[in-house]
Parts: C-alpha cells; structure tokens; sequence
DNA sequence: CCGGGATATCGAAGCGCTTCGACGCCGGAA
DNA sequence: TTCCGGCGTCGAAGCGCTTCGATATCCCGG
C-alpha cells in the first residue's frame, strides 16, 4: 500500500506538505502542489480511511438506517436510499447501511466508536425508540419522516397532511361528497407510523370542512385483501364514488375490481392516490395522485447533515476530498424547490405536496346515493 | 470519548490486555477478564473503528454496490440489500451503501483506501465493466448474478436457465404447445444484464427440445404497453395458451387484459411467473411461480465473502468482536439450503429454482390453434 | 541595510489501537 | 533443590494521517 510518507518522499517534500495539499488547510506553492499531485498519481496514491478518521476524528460516513421490514413502500425506500447514497458522495461522505434489526444499539455502536459522524433515519415512527438516543447529546442527525414529538430533532418529510388534504379538496371540488380511503396494512397504523396518520388526519381535517363523508379502511395488499375491503366499504356506504389510495400494492387490484363490479373509472368511480410518480402513471388507469418525492426526501436529509456537519468543528475549507465535490447537485441548500411548506418547528421541514391529474378522476356521477344539500 | 487506556487504567491493568480481552487472542485469566469486561461496562467503553482499521489493516466493512437505476426488480434489490446487511451484522461486518454511479471507480476507492476489506456487486451485467477491476488483484467479491465470464470470479445467483426450464416444463407438461414470454424492459436486455438472457436462454432451450413454440417479448411495464405486446402475440400466435412472465410490473396488467379480453386464467390461458414470492401470491390470481429468492441470495453472498476474508490472514480467532457474533445465522457455509446446482465452473453457485405450482396455471385447452403432432 | 510580516515548508507529537517480544511467576520434572 | 516451560501480563513500537508550532525565505518600508 502506497502511504503518504512514500509519496512524500517521491515528491521530495515533508509529509505534512502532502496532506496540507491533500487538504487544502495551508498554502502551498503551484509548484509543490504540482509535483505532488504528480507523484499521488504516479504512485496511484490513496489515502487510509482508517489513519484519516483516527487523525482528524471525522470518517466521512454518514449512516442510514433502513427498516428490516419490507411490507410497505418498497421502492420508495430504496429511492431514498439511493438518493441518499448519491448525495452523500457529491460531499465527499459515504453511506454505511444499517437495518432496524439492532435498533437503538446500532445508533450507538456506529457513533460511538466514530464509524459514522451522523446518522439519516427512514421509516420513523410516531413514538420511535431510536429518538431519545438521538436526543441525549446524540450525533448529527436527520429523520426521514416526523415524529410525534420531533422537538430537538432534524426532520424532513412530505408534508402528508397536506397531502391528504389536497386529494379530498380535488375530489370534493369535482363534487363527490362520499370518500373513502384504502390505507397501508393494518400494520403500519398499529406501528403509529407518522406518514400513514397524518395523511389520515389531513383526509379527516378536510372532508369536514368541506361537508365530506370520509370511510377509512386499512388494508392488506393483494387482490382477496382488497376485494373484501372494496365489497364492505360499498355494503356500508353506497354512495361512494371516489377513492383515495395510499397503498401501492392495492392499486391493481382495486383498479381490476371497480372494473370487473362494472364501475367505469373516473365515469362511475374516481381515484386519486398517494404514491411514487411512476406507480401513479403506469397504472392500467394513469392515476391522478400526489407523488411520494423520494429523491427529493433523501436529497434534503444529506444537504441538511452537511450544513449541520460543517458547522461544526473549524471546517469550511476548499477541496474536501470527495472527487468532484458540488457537482451534480440538483439544488442547492436553502433552495425551495419543491417548496417547503411553513415549518411547524424549528429542524421540521415539510415538502409541499403535488397534485397531477390524470385520467383516474372526474366529476361525480349526477347524483347517485343521496346528495346532501 | 472513552479509549482504551483509560479502561486499562479504571480496571489496574495495561492496555494490551484490555485489547487481549477484547480480541482472545491470547489467553488471560479469568480474574482479569472479568475486572475488564466490568470497567468496558461501566465506562460505555466503545473502540474506535478508524484505530482498529489503522491498526490491524481491516476494517470490518464490507462494500455493497447496488445499481442505480430502478426500473427493475426494485423489492428484490431491497431485500437482497437488506439481507446483506442483515447476514453481515451476524458476522461482526458493517455495510457501506454504493451506487452504480461511480462505477469501477468507487471500487478502487473504498478497497484502495481500505474503508472497505471486501465488495458485493448487484445487478452484475454480462460484461461488466467493475469486473476487470475485482480480476487484477482486485479485494475480496462476490458477484449477485453471472457475467459472461465469470472466471476467477466468486458469483450466487439464482440458476435463471433451470428457472425458464422449469417453467417451460411445467407447461408443456400441462400440454401447451405455443407459449409466450413476456419479458423485462427492452433496455434490461440491452443492457445484456445476465438473468434476463439466462432465462430467455433455458426457456428456449427446453421449448426446442420439448418441441414447443417459443416467442419472446421484451417489455416495458405498465398497462399500455403490456397491452400493445398482448395485441401483437395473439395476432401474431394465434395458438398460444400459456404465458411465462419475467417482469413484475406486468404481471397485473396482464392478468387483468386477459379477464378482459374474455380469456380465464387458468382455463383458457395458463401464467408462469419468475418473481418474488409475495408478487405471486398476492396477484390477482394467485401465480404458479419460480420464486427469485433474494434474502437467501444476499445471505450466501456474505457467507462466501466471510469465509474467503477469514481465511486470508491467521485470523480464525474466537469473539470477533461482533455482538452475538455467529447467532441468528438461518444456514451454516457449506450446507446446501436451498439445494446448490453443480457448478459450472469453480466459484459459481447457483441456487436451484423452485416452482410453485399455484392457480394461474392449468391444462392446456383441448386443442384451440393448430396442435402439431 | 535592517526589521517586520507574509508565505511556504518542515518536524514532531499525537490520534487509539494491535501486536510482538520480554518478563515474572508458578508447577512439575530432574 | 534447580531448571524448564507455560501462562498471564506488560511495555513499546508502530499503523498512516493530521495538525500545531517553528523555521526559513522573501519582499517591503524605513
């Protein structure tokens, strides 16, 4: 293995002028700088990951934690991830993967032994054990998802809420006055995950400020789940005519049921779902839907850590190492983009959410069941 | 932050023995032990991992490259991910997130700066451009999937050739005569990503020998697409009555463009899917499948990678270090789980398929089209 | 012609851990 | 009783890098 000594000595100069041009941190002469980069390429030089955190206490990780479970979201989640990982390198960090499996523990196991500087965590739930860790003078950190209580917490979220509120003010605005909603799996509501419940309560806020019936109903994916829930959603209240959707996996099978029951969609029946753009638009019926940013979310968790990270410790300088650092970013931190909706707290940033139309939602059928009013 | 020395220092003796208690690597007596183990205890002693790394020249990381893009078996790269996180906990390991994006680079990176001691590649295409990289001297890898070449290499992956066999045995065997695959994205095979061409191949292979029609076709997912290949197939075959679908995102349309078009599943047209479990049983007809299994899969890729690490330097030592080290390991190294085929070449493991036989699959109708013989 | 302040570079002291050789001690064989 | 071989422990030397002070050099004004 090449070191930085050897490449000092290649270069003919002090060890510490090779890291000081390595970093950045002091002047260096073109001319030294230019013999030494010279010889790092030469010599095919790579500096220790290890040497380099025991000597500067930084590892340039950040670590993620993804939840063991895959019964919801999937792609989603592996967007995000992606999207984190991504963003990670334009800055120079790289991403250590950690399941739910260990729980609290692999928080502190990874900071604690300064494997990783920080921490973005997926999949939050309401009353989440992971946050006291977090709290108690924990490291760096960035939630994907919104906690009960996320005081003194970093979060960054869609704003589901809203969200849910958006599909009831377009249904009710086409004049369907009975929703009802096919939510996640009754496991995700029993866990208290914070997306699920607060795109019901916005659904809720809403529908009664508009004067609109709403019928939640959990659901299980898959095609028998689905066809029990849609045969009592409908024994119960006839004059349904819209649907709002937040479950990938019932989708399909709630499209190929409406339409084998002979309801034609948006003719006899609208729905409108909460889920990722290509989900919602390879749809057998392209689907008016608010979309899930994935990309977005992991991109604005790690820009949020950086900006945390380097406000640390004397950093700032030039030239953190990461190869073509502050290249393809998307967005710069602070933009608002996809606009950032007036945070409920300090560190809450919630994403405004996005209403396409497509060919899934229309007018109500002239009255059906009994229209109030 | 707690080291090392202080522990040494809390529990009156030196560091090396606190290190020796730690790894076992050599003997130390019960009394002392115990007197470190207290101290480790009370003063949340944790090491640190950069120290370690610099120290022993490993840093208990391995490199999980996955792809991406995500326009294919997204669930199943998730779970593999997640069991490879999973699988390598168990072993003391952590894993670090990459992408695609960097290419062959990020390998040399991560193994060249020692972060990492050993890589998993996903998504492993036909001719891999990472692959000239693990060759030359490259650090310990395991391929998930099958390159052209795979020699030298260490691959796991699902034996797709026996997959597309199976399914097409399966239906013959119900007597269909004219059979049509549905396939990945057009770009998938572009790409010459293995799986795909694999199954294509023990699909075809075994029509031909079993004196079936064969007719392929890529395709995109999504209602309207899968739509316009049905259209074409039947135009084009009148005579099939069976479908072999490798595309997850078309398994829903399909099924419900067949109800549609007044043909019952199984009755007038039988469906083999190659898929994750769950896609299959959660189908709108529940699918006779071949089962793509992914947590196995990522497992057997971090066993093989354990076992090559341990048995390069005189390691092999007792208490690696990891917590509960060696506990909730489903299969041993060596044993043949899930059944391994015999290997075409050393280093390869292939997983032998399974098929599911569930109700989308049935005998062929007495003779529709044009039955040969 | 000299002092002062940049500017560029060097040397050395760690960072926290592993590991090798050495040493003291105890029990058994001679 | 003496010698030998383990066993259990210690001390010290790094691992490769960062960083802090110190030093040397140069240019400028006085």
């Amino acid at each position: 293995m090449v070191t930085l000594v050897e490449v000092a000595r290649h270069a003919g100069v002090s060890a510490s002028t090779v890291s000081y041009v390595l970093s950045g941190k002091r002047p260096i002469s073109d001319l030294t700088r230019r013999r030494v980069r010279d010889s790092i390429e030469q010599l095919g030089y790579q500096p220790h990951a290890g040497a380099r955190a025991l000597a500067s206490s930084r590892s340039r990780i950040i670590a993620l934690m993804v939840p063991l479970r895959t019964d919801m979201y999937v792609p989603v989640m592996l967007e995000i991830a992606v999207a984190v990982a991504t963003a990670a390198r334009a800055h120079g960090y790289d991403v250590l993967l950690l399941t739910g499996e260990e729980g609290p523990a692999a928080l502190r196991r990874v900071t604690g032994s300064g494997l990783a500087e920080a921490v973005i965590l997926m999949d939050v739930q309401l009353d989440d054990e992971r946050l006291p860790v977090l709290r108690a003078a924990g490291p760096p950190a960035v939630l994907v998802g919104l906690p009960g209580d996320p005081s003194g917490l970093s979060c960054v979220d869609l704003d589901f809420a809203a969200a849910g509120a958006l599909c009831v003010e377009h249904l009710a605005g086409l004049g369907h006055r009975e929703i009802a909603v096919i939510g996640e799996a009754p496991g995700v509501y029993a866990r208290h995950t914070g997306f699920a419940e607060r795109t019901l309560r916005g659904l809720r806020d809403r529908a009664a400020e508009l004067g609109a019936g709403l019928l939640h109903r959990p659901c299980e994916g898959g095609h028998d789940a689905v066809a029990g829930v849609l045969a009592r959603v409908f024994d119960e209240r006839p004059g349904v005519s819209a649907f709002v959707v937040q479950n990938e996996t019932a989708v399909e099978p709630l499209l190929a049921l409406l339409r084998r029951t002979g309801r034609a969609v948006p003719e006899d029946v609208s729905v409108v779902a909460v889920c990722p753009e290509p989900v919602a638009a390879q749809a057998s019926v392209p689907l008016t839907s608010v979309a899930i940013p994935a990309q977005e979310l992991g991109r604005r968790a790690v820009e949020r850590l950086i900006t945390e990270l380097s406000a640390r410790p004397g950093d700032g300088g030039p030239e953190v190492g990461g190869p073509r650092a502050g290249g393809p970013r998307g967005g710069r931190p602070g933009d608002d983009g996809a606009g950032a909706g007036a945070s409920p707290a300090p560190g809450v940033e919630l994403l405004t959410p996005v209403l396409t139309v497509r060919d899934s939602s229309g007018p109500a059928p002239a009255s059906r069941g009994g229209v109030r009013n």
